[in-house]
DNA sequence: GTCTATAGCCCGATAGAC
DNA sequence: GTCTATCGGGCTATAGAC
């Protein structure tokens, strides 16, 4: 399948500057307009260059995702550190620039078995890393969630993905209600109070175990 | 720009193929799979047919995002009749097959404009659509909703969006708990119970109006 | 309504020279 | 490590014949 011809290594700045032109024209151009000459050229090189480093196109995209991934995952850590980590990972999840790049990112794994492996192994992997910092963080505040933390993690990263995309491609329609919603939501939790997603006193989890009449109109 | 030469019009049979085929193929092997060649392909006709009932391949991608659109309206008001509204919209908005296109779409209208604009108007346009069944159905049931009705859409078809496109590249962690969690909910819903979506005793409307000290471990 | 012919461009991947 | 040369594809869009 793939030759054996020699390959540079990884740790060539050229290299870096080809995985780095990549992750830009993806961004600004699409993941089509990604070629060995669109990345070549950038360097003002020849675009047989490309495939000195890289076997196939494929194995730039899959570098561009783990280097994404290393400098989501110290943002997600940083987010950690905050003095409100839900909401830092929140305005985190809701990077413009993140949210494009991952809509490519997906499009491409839809029809690309190998870059499909990395996308869906780094999407585990940062959910995993937000749901533990979720975690702790509601442990150390001695909250009970009112739903498991990671679908408390899918719930808020999905919805900030999602207004993030949107706004991208001019959607608006709800959006500032949303996010008026979800930052009460947020202040409500900081001041220790209820929210749709933490309880104190079990009314939601295990929603419904004991049975509540409708409020008249 | 464009040029004025002759095009076919609307009604076409041949025309509702080549849109037919685009779609298949935007689903099964990506847009950037779609091209004159391989949609005339699909029809035993030569690549020109296109060019002749489209001026550009933009106007092809508008024309599959107009016919999903009408489909998917038709599903909507399908499941407005249904015994739960709410339950049907959410599968509705877990199809995968639908999933897969609206990534490929939001891809594509990243970088064109024509493409942009039409996927824009038609998710406002569905987004009204399923924020009237959502409102309409608890208003008969007598429910005062704990947010916005526009609000609850976006949550819920966020969720199943993201869920139905994670599963179409092999990402699964937490899906099985959300979807348990979101079932409880509208289960609880239809129960007529207190959920974390819909409340009847205004803890969570404008979260946070009276003050709850954490309850101990 | 569908075709032939044409123009002008982009693509990945390889072997082997330097 | 970067190049030249080469293979064998692909693409949109037009004008004008039939």
């Amino acid at each position: 399948m793939v030759s054996d011809r020699r390959r540079g290594g990884e740790s060539s700045a050229v290299r870096a500057a080809l995985v780095d032109a990549a992750e830009a024209l993806i961004r600004t151009a699409g993941y089509p307009a990604v070629s060995a000459r669109s990345l070549a050229e950038k360097l003002g090189l020849k675009r047989q260059i490309v495939h000195y480093y890289f076997h196939t196109m494929d194995d730039v995209f899959v570098a561009v995702i783990r280097q994404n991934a290393e400098r989501f995952r110290a943002r997600v850590e940083e987010a950690m550190r905050s003095a409100e980590p839900l909401r830092a990972l929140q305005v985190l999840n809701r990077d413009p620039a993140q949210a494009i790049l991952a809509v490519e990112l997906n499009a491409l794994a839809n029809h690309h078995p190998a870059v499909r492996a990395e996308v869906a192994r780094t999407a585990e992997e940062l959910r995993a890393l937000q749901t533990r910092v979720l975690a702790t963080h509601l442990a150390q505040r001695g909250e009970t969630p009112g739903m498991p933390p990671i679908v408390a993690t899918i719930l808020l990263t999905s919805l900030a993905q999602i207004l993030a995309l949107e706004a991208s491609i001019d959607v608006s329609s709800g959006h500032a209600e949303t996010l008026e919603f979800v930052d009460d939501c947020l202040r409500a939790f900081a001041d220790g109070r209820v929210t749709p997603f933490t309880t104190t006193v079990g009314t939601v989890q295990r929603a419904g175990r004991r049975r509540k009449a409708a409020a008249p109109g």
